[in-house]
RNA sequence: GGUCGCUUAGCUCAGCUGGAUAGAGUGUCGCCCUCCGAAGGCGAAGGUCAUAGGUUCGAAUCCUAUAGCGACCGCCA
């Protein structure tokens, strides 16, 4: 059920009939028609822009169209009054039972209220972290990770068939110097005095991959040439490194559909194919690009490339695709991975990078939209730095790498769910500050806790009835006789949780997960503030000892509240608890 | 130099395909509680939505320019 659907499903039956009369022309789109709440709620419990958005193609004056609605929308039982205000606002005022109808809606919907179709049953491929596995993840994954994970969740919730990939960097330099890294600790495990010498990666976390390698081909890659081992030691390299990152997401509660290897790209024909494909649409052409405009690099000369006509696609340069040597740049493969998601049939793609790649995106757009003929949108979502503190002043250690702060320091510390909440409390572009004291502080100002404790009273009241000898399941607190729910704060809540459908499909339409932790916040706000209420007026307590009844009735509404709580947090991939300690 | 993002209350930030007197937390000030569901409660003050133009009946929201901050910018991925 999502009352505001329903209710702006009956503005545009009753504007249709408005049409019928003659009183509007025929034909109008209502697409922009919005029924909303209130930004004052003294204005009632919803407003229609109607009217106004109408005026013009409709040639009325705002006020007398929203007149003549007003007086079809007063006839329907659901609405008590319909007031036009201001330039032509339409304010509508709903009967209790409406509320009362959302509560029993919830309980009976259960983990299903919110869930929409807007999907369509539509298939998007959410690609996130993609780190290069040289390493364990770190805070700036962290965030890709959380984020990704729950924007997954939620278009899954919102009706979409959902596939979480990561793209294992695994075909380029990098995964050389990691082979020549881990090759170093090997000879370490054999009691060599080893340098590691700039351009290698001198973390601890690879002396037990050296330790394990040794374990594994005893010392017979001990003072050989590269030819001998690179190629072994860098599998077994990448191999642990994706084992540890495996673990790292396990950790924080990440689960992927599928891990996507880059190297499959060589040697297989699929670079070239994707290429082919570009080459075919007459995009792919030897060139030699201009140098950078402005500060000119020390050693610029110009030369010949392959590239690919990326500005015909909205990018602002030729991209290459080869490098002057003839070997793949790190874009050919990439373009090859997102043809391969375009040929697997996805109907959106949606890339989660670090805000390092912006520079990329216009690129990977164009690639795109060239290979799927504008067919497959993707969209790119950035994540911006995290910024750590501890007691305030910026934190920056490791005892694990070093040099940063691995996604474990932080999930050792705080644990998933805290980690993933306050990654949520930001929207993506923006940066964000992570104080490791005050995300675990309990007291208002960390939303974690208010909305953890506003699921955990819930929970404790529910407990606290049935050892009274109340029936607290669902199905009787959805037969309890809700008439009495009249109370001003009681209205707030109940009209907050009937928002959750409507929020979930903005969230799940411009891709922002961060909206269903700060509408989160407000609904536990709500809670507390009708719990507060309790302590002078005892009428409004959920538990009332004496009276079953009533006491059912109340805690339909919280236990609808700890409904959406606990699905918004499942959402976001938080565990609700259940008691706080 | 170019591209992208950001700029909203003292501070940290929300702000819905453009809508009414721009919101929350925190901080400040006042009152309440201190035996009961207070890891508080009620209320107040606090704003040139970076700046200047433009589009619109209407702009924090869309467009243009400028400033500040950040990220990125041809053989690293």
């Amino acid at each position: 059920m999502n009352i505001y659907a329903d209710i702006r499903a009956l503005v545009t039956q009753e504007l249709d009939a408005l049409a019928t009369e003659g009183l509007l022309p025929e034909g109008l789109s209502f697409d922009n028609v919005a029924v909303e709440p209130p930004r004052d709620p003294l204005h009632g419990d919803m407003a229609t822009n109607a009217a106004m958005v109408l005026a013009k193609p409709a040639k009325k004056k705002p006020r007398d169209i929203a007149e003549a609605l007003a007086e079809r929308l007063a006839a329907d039982p659901r609405i008590v009054t319909a007031d036009v205000a201001g330039p032509g606002f339409l304010n509508l005022r709903l009967a209790p039972s409406v509320w009362a109808d959302v509560v029993r809606a919830v309980l009976a919907e259960g983990d299903d209220f919110g869930r929409s179709q807007m999907g369509q049953g539509k298939r998007i491929n959410v690609e996130y972290v993609s780190a290069n596995p040289t390493g364990p993840l770190h805070v700036g994954h962290t965030r890709g990770a959380v984020f990704g994970d729950a924007l997954a969740s939620l278009l899954a919730f919102a009706g979409h068939e959902v596939t979480r990939e990561y793209y294992i960097n695994d075909g380029g330099g990098q995964v050389d110097t990691l082979a020549r890294s881990v090759y170093l600790r090997y000879l370490e495990a054999h009691g060599q005095e080893v340098a590691f010498p700039d351009g290698t990666y001198p973390g601890d976390y690879l002396i037990a991959t050296g330790q394990a390698l040794k374990e594994k081909v005893g010392d017979a890659y001990v003072d050989q040439p590269e030819s001998v081992w690179l190629q072994e030691v860098r599998n077994f390299a990448t191999e642990a490194m994706m084992a540890l990152i495996r673990e790292d997401l396990a950790a924080l509660g990440v689960k992927m559909d599928k891990f996507y290897s880059e190297k499959s790209l060589y040697g297989t024909g699929r670079i070239e194919a994707a290429l082919k494909a570009l080459e075919d649409k007459g995009l792919i052409y030897e060139g030699v690009l201009e140098p950078p405009k402005g500060k000119k690099p020390e050693d610029w000369e110009p030369r010949e490339q392959t590239l690919f006509k990326s500005t015909e696609h909205g990018d602002d340069v030729d991209r290459p695709v080869k490098k002057s040597d003839g070997s793949w740049t790190y874009f050919a493969p990439d373009i090859a991975y997102h043809f391969d998601k375009v040929e697997r049939g996805f109907d959106a793609l949606i890339d989660v990078f670090g805000a390092d790649h912006g520079g990329y995106v216009k690129r990977m757009k164009a690639a795109v939209s060239a290979l799927s003929d504008g067919k497959v949108p993707l969209d790119i979502k950035l994540t911006q730095l995290v910024k750590l503190y501890k007691n305030g002043e910026p934190f920056k250690m490791s005892k694990r790498a070093g040099t940063f702060v691995t996604l474990r320091d932080v999930v050792d510390q705080v644990g998933p769910d805290v980690t993933r909440f306050v990654m949520l409390t930001r929207k993506n572009d923006a940066p964000l500050d992570f104080d490791f004291d005050k995300v675990l502080e309990q007291s208002k100002d960390n939303p974690v806790f208010y909305v953890q404790y506003a699921h955990a009273r819930i929970k404790s009241v529910l407990r606290k009835a049935q050892a009274a000898g109340i029936a607290i399941d669902d199905a009787t607190l959805g037969a309890a006789d809700l008439s009495g729910m009249t109370n001003a704060a009681e209205i707030t809540l109940a009209a907050k949780v009937a928002e959750w459908p409507r929020l979930l499909e903005i969230a799940a339409r411009t891709n922002e997960p961060h909206r269903i932790a700060f509408y989160l916040y407000e609904l536990a706000g709500d809670l507390h503030a009708l719990w507060n209420r309790g302590n002078d007026e005892p009428e409004l307590r959920f538990l009332q000892e004496d009276n079953p009844a009533t006491s059912q009735a109340k805690i339909a509404l919280a236990r609808a509240v700890s409904v959406v709580i606990s699905t918004g947090l499942g959402i976001l991939g938080v565990t609700p608890m259940e008691e706080m300690r």
